[in-house]
DNA sequence: TAAACGTGGAC
DNA sequence: TGTCCAAGTTT
């Protein structure tokens, strides 16, 4: 067939019950019809029938990268109105696009964005490339997003796999082998489903079933379209399929973060390496994070401070944030300063904070800092 | 190939 | 509080 001829992808092991054509189509029509009758509206997603713009499908999908819908929605308004095109976006400051980023997550995607709308606008002249192996090449699009786009934004027949279609596939063919053993398996499976018509709203019903119906915890299936076909369900499997190898464990790392207040209020912030953890974004200065004991606040300080000064204090309290590999213990360290200090860093004023690309780890120290913490000035107030 | 890479919500 | 999880990509 030509279609099998043309993939690139590994075919199903032999043993996987792959649905004829016949049955395939049958699901993916009442897949459809469901769709067409319960379908999301979501802010990225165009009216039936009218053509979606490759800008808003990439932005989205970008954003929606291990991200869920609800956290999603508020930025990917912000980030659509404020560079309505790819070319405007092309034209941002790094500064502003990891500003409005802030919060979201996996910083990388948002670097990757900037540098994916400048080649779109250097090397194709403005307009998204509609093939998948096109796609692919742009930066921060994989197999995944490549494929979405091709689909949603160009009608291109391409096997979009994700989290969801994963779930919804082990579930219906009763696919037993954890994850990601199973990916070849249920990528087979879910190109023997994928039809040629509609291939982008087949794949958004898919995600579709998979975020509203047939979800990790307590599916809904009483309500599904493929309950009837559901070797899951049958099997009574369906609500702890797809399973998956255990992760490891999470250590603790700990260190200690600086904030240190001019005479004027600005506070001192720093712009974190462009690679790595939290790339590009900014932070208050500190020590670095290891696997091992709270380090003594004054042995850090010596160690780490940004500057040398007399009268630091230990807030009381600390900070804990958890990043998808481990958590993180901060103490933070106050001191006031001069008027003039000397220090690597940019001085921002307490109320422009909330302009600068500080990722939530540090928003939260900043909270810490101004709740919690007492400098020496603030001791001759009567009010506190 | 496996590890790195964020965050907030649900349970 | 702790764990799991979400429309994955990169190295």
């Amino acid at each position: 067939m030509a279609r099998a001829a043309k993939s690139r992808r590994p075919t199903a092991p032999a043993e996987v019950p792959v649905p004829d054509p016949a049955a395939a189509a049958a699901l993916s029509a009442r897949l459809l019809a469901w769709y067409d009758r319960d379908r999301r509206d979501l802010p990225w997603r165009m009216d039936p029938g009218q053509a979606a713009d490759p800008y808003r499908v990439w932005l989205s999908e970008v954003m929606l990268q291990q991200t869920t819908v609800a956290a999603v929605k508020p930025y990917y308004a912000r980030f659509l109105a404020r560079w309505p095109t790819v070319g405007d976006l092309a034209r941002a400051e790094d500064a502003a696009v990891m500003t409005e980023w802030a919060g979201l997550g996996y910083y990388a995607r948002a670097r990757n964005l900037l540098t994916c709308a400048r080649a779109v606008t250097d090397q194709h002249g403005g307009r998204f490339p509609e093939t998948e192996d096109a796609l692919r090449a742009l930066p921060g699009v994989g197999a995944y997003t490549a494929a979405a786009i091709a689909a949603i934004a160009f009608g291109r027949r391409a096997v979009v796999v994700d989290g969801n279609v994963e779930r919804v596939m082990a579930r219906l063919f009763a696919i037993e082998t954890p994850l990601p053993a199973a990916k070849p398996t249920l990528r087979a499976l879910a190109e023997a489903l994928t039809p040629d018509a509609r291939c982008g709203d087949h794949a958004q019903a898919v995600m579709d079933l998979g975020a509203t119906l047939c979800t990790p915890r307590s599916p809904a299936c009483g309500l599904c379209p493929w309950r009837e076909a559901c070797q899951g369900l049958r099997a009574g499997l369906a609500e702890r399929l797809p399973a998956k190898a255990p992760k490891p464990e999470r250590p603790t790392r700990r260190g200690v973060a600086f904030w240190i207040q001019r005479r004027d209020g600005a506070v001192l912030l720093r712009q974190r390496p462009a690679r790595g953890l939290l790339g590009g974004m900014m932070e208050l200065p500190g020590s670095d994070w290891v696997e091992a004991p709270m380090p003594d606040p004054a042995v850090a300080i010596s160690e780490s401070a940004p500057m040398a000064l007399d009268d630091w204090r230990v807030v009381p309290g600390g900070v804990r944030h958890t990043f998808t590999h481990f958590h993180l213990d901060l103490i933070v360290v106050m001191a006031r300063v001069g008027a003039n200090p000397r220090a690597r860093g940019i001085w921002v004023p307490l109320e422009r904070l909330g302009e600068h690309a500080l990722p939530t780890v540090f928003r939260k120290v900043v909270r810490h800092a101004l709740t919690k913490g007492v400098l020496e000035s603030d001791e001759d107030r009567p009010d506190r």
